[in-house]
DNA sequence: CTCTTTTGACTACGAGTGTAGTCGATAGAT
DNA sequence: ATCTATCGACTACACTCGTAGTCAAAAGAG
């Protein structure tokens, strides 16, 4: 199942509160997307169409939930996007993100505690 | 300057050898793809159009080179699918290619090289 | 010189996307 | 009871993408 980029902004709010209805949903992502709320419930019917949301009727709207789980997705699309554009070779998108300067301090840190997770 | 997949595949094939016609590009696809020579031809056009490629006549025939280096587009779409998927953090990334047995016993010794050169 | 093949140019067309409008029902305001 | 704001359902529409067909010109086969 494909969800599209701007979808994913709406998948991302509903990741993080799920349960929530059209308009709230558009309250949310007021502050950076400036979405005409007719955008957001096409959205929203394509996402639930899609089978990446269910809905519950709750008066006379619906509440919204992910059926996808957010990190089941992250993978799925993390290993395709390596795949695509780096041979599947993960080392080189790290390398690539850090010569952009796409690494702080605080990732590197991570990064390296993950490493010593991995070497176990 | 927006590549779609399909046309990835064909940049990939150029960034390695630059300077093919649209048929040799094809005999290349040819092993794993099963593309008409004219998809290939219309995907050309396309990313001529884009300014991805530009043309040399040579004869009858066009030479195609890309415009756009490997290194920064890849920089470019690392940075964007780290925004999109993972809030601009990296590190959660790799988790999760790591989780997915993305990562080889390799892939984990060239990132540790990584980080010890970022550290310095 | 004529027939076939190859090439680029242009056209097609359905699925998916971003962006929203229209419509009918209904819940709340007065 | 009536008007208005809101909700979901359906419809619209231009643009991109994947996939290829048509056409005219030219190059090579015989």
């Amino acid at each position: 199942m494909q969800i599209a980029p701007a979808e994913l902004e709406i998948m991302n709010v509903l990741w993080e509160q799920p349960g929530l209805g059209a308009s709230e949903i558009a309250e949310v992502l007021a502050s950076d997307k400036s979405w005409n709320i007719r955008t957001i419930k096409t959205m929203l019917g394509r996402l639930v169409e899609k089978g990446a949301l269910e809905t519950e009727a709750e008066g006379r709207r619906y509440l919204y939930r992910p059926l996808v789980k957010r990190g089941d997705y992250r993978r799925k699309e993390a290993r395709q996007f390596v795949d695509r554009m780096f041979g599947g070779r993960a080392a080189p998108l790290v390398a690539h993100l850090a010569d952009g300067k796409g690494l702080s301090e605080e990732d590197i840190a991570e990064l390296e505690a993950l490493l010593g997770e991995l070497k176990k």
